[in-house]
DNA sequence: TCAAAAGTGTTAATGATACACCCATGT
DNA sequence: ACATGGGTGTATCATTAACACTTTTGA
């Protein structure tokens, strides 16, 4: 840190504020999503081709501007609602790009959130004309924008989130398996645990409760099923989950 | 999750997003600073009076309207340099706030940053017509607009991030003993460490390096004086300091 | 010689990792 | 009966937490 001689701004008013708010601006702020798209198998995040020059023909984040009448949370929901057709999707706020010059048609600030989906839900309510590219999260290239860097940090953030919240629930049903939970976290992080240990840790976080049921029509042992306890997580006072 | 029937964005093009860019949108943006003071006994914020209803007389977190020339990482450099009188301050962006209705004049999206200074290097700059008013961390009492909500999400990340980031170096000396460094982490995480156990921790990170020197004129046996090492933290792939 | 803070090791408890076999079901 | 994935326990190692005395300097 740096400490040299003083440079007091001159001190503003309600006046110079309001003058400032209603006529000097003119930005727009906008909403990129990285929305994840889960299967058994692999993560994938949804693309849409660019029709932007100097972009025309890379692949985007799914993003709009921000409206006057929502907030940033409204936002997403909205994005999520029109271009996925999902509504309660979870979603996390992750940063800020407001460099100069990012966006080739004018001063436009944007929030990027990642969003967790499954990939089958969405299937059932694509629509037939929507251009949404899915990438493997890995085999991901060269996006418009900023949008490489968006989407690195969100998949940090997420990978993050997972590991110290229970954010993967959301993309199981209310039943599920503890091979199913590990799989999942497995796809994920891109990494692989040992199902005993996997287990006892889950287990000892008070955070899912065993319904008492076992899967049906598999052809070998069932698994019991067992259903995310928030309550119980939160009482627990637990925390960090692999 | 919730799965319903689509609602498909009309498709927008490129004169569609000129033509909200340029015209629908009239939102500024802001930026408020949680700007933490270190002194070796205890973790200040900065406030100023807010003169704007109906928060006048209230406190508020030290912010400006962003810019029009400058990103929000200059915007933050800018207010510190204008109400600090401080240069190349350690900051870290934290979240955006942008609920409608949150500011009383207008759409003000505000983005908070928190920053880390040493209260005497403040002292020497300060300007004698400044209204900085500075409340230990645990007295603030309740702020102008959605302040306290910011300050306390910037409060919570500052912990986070000097449990897990070397991020305290900059409010020591370069060359400073284990205790400034025990006694750093202790007031600003509001907990006590075991001498020995902090000890060992740190040097088992390969973050600090001892430059065979002593403290000088103190009236006791003088300490050993060490200085961060970020090129071998960094080399040793280790993380998580407390 | 006294006051004041610096410095240093060991033990116990806890948590993390590695690892292999039997079980229940459908076909 | 066999193929398939489900389910379980123990031993080792690494990490963390608790704890008290001697050392060096200035006054």
């Amino acid at each position: 840190m740096e400490v040299t001689t003083q440079n007091i701004a001159s001190k503003e008013n309600i006046n110079t504020w309001i003058s400032q708010i209603h006529t000097e601006f003119k930005l727009a702020m906008s909403v990129d999503c990285v929305i994840f798209g889960y299967t058994e198998a692999d993560l994938y995040v949804a693309l849409i081709p660019c029709n932007m020059p100097p972009y025309e023909g890379d692949l985007s984040l799914v993003g709009d501007l921000l409206h006057a009448n929502e907030d940033l949370d409204q936002a997403v929901d909205r994005i999520l609602w029109e271009r996925i057709g999902l509504r309660n999707v979870y979603c996390e706020q992750v940063q800020v790009f407001s460099q100069l010059g990012r966006h080739p048609l004018g001063r436009v600030v944007t929030v990027a959130y990642y969003s967790l989906i499954k990939v089958e839900d969405y299937k059932k309510v694509a629509p037939a004309d929507c251009p949404l590219v899915w990438k493997k999260v890995d085999e991901v290239g060269s996006l418009a924008f900023d949008h490489n860097e968006v989407f690195g940090l969100c998949l940090e953030k997420l990978r993050r989130q997972l590991r110290e919240h229970p954010v993967g629930f959301s993309l199981l049903p209310k039943k599920f398996t503890l091979n199913q939970l590990q799989q999942l976290y497995e796809v994920i992080l891109n990494m692989s645990f040992d199902k005993r240990n996997f287990r006892r840790k889950l287990k000892a976080m008070d955070a899912i409760r065993d319904v008492g049921e076992v899967e049906r029509d598999v052809r070998h042992r069932p698994a019991k099923l067992y259903s995310f306890d928030l309550e119980r997580f939160e009482a627990s006072g637990k925390n960090s989950f692999v």
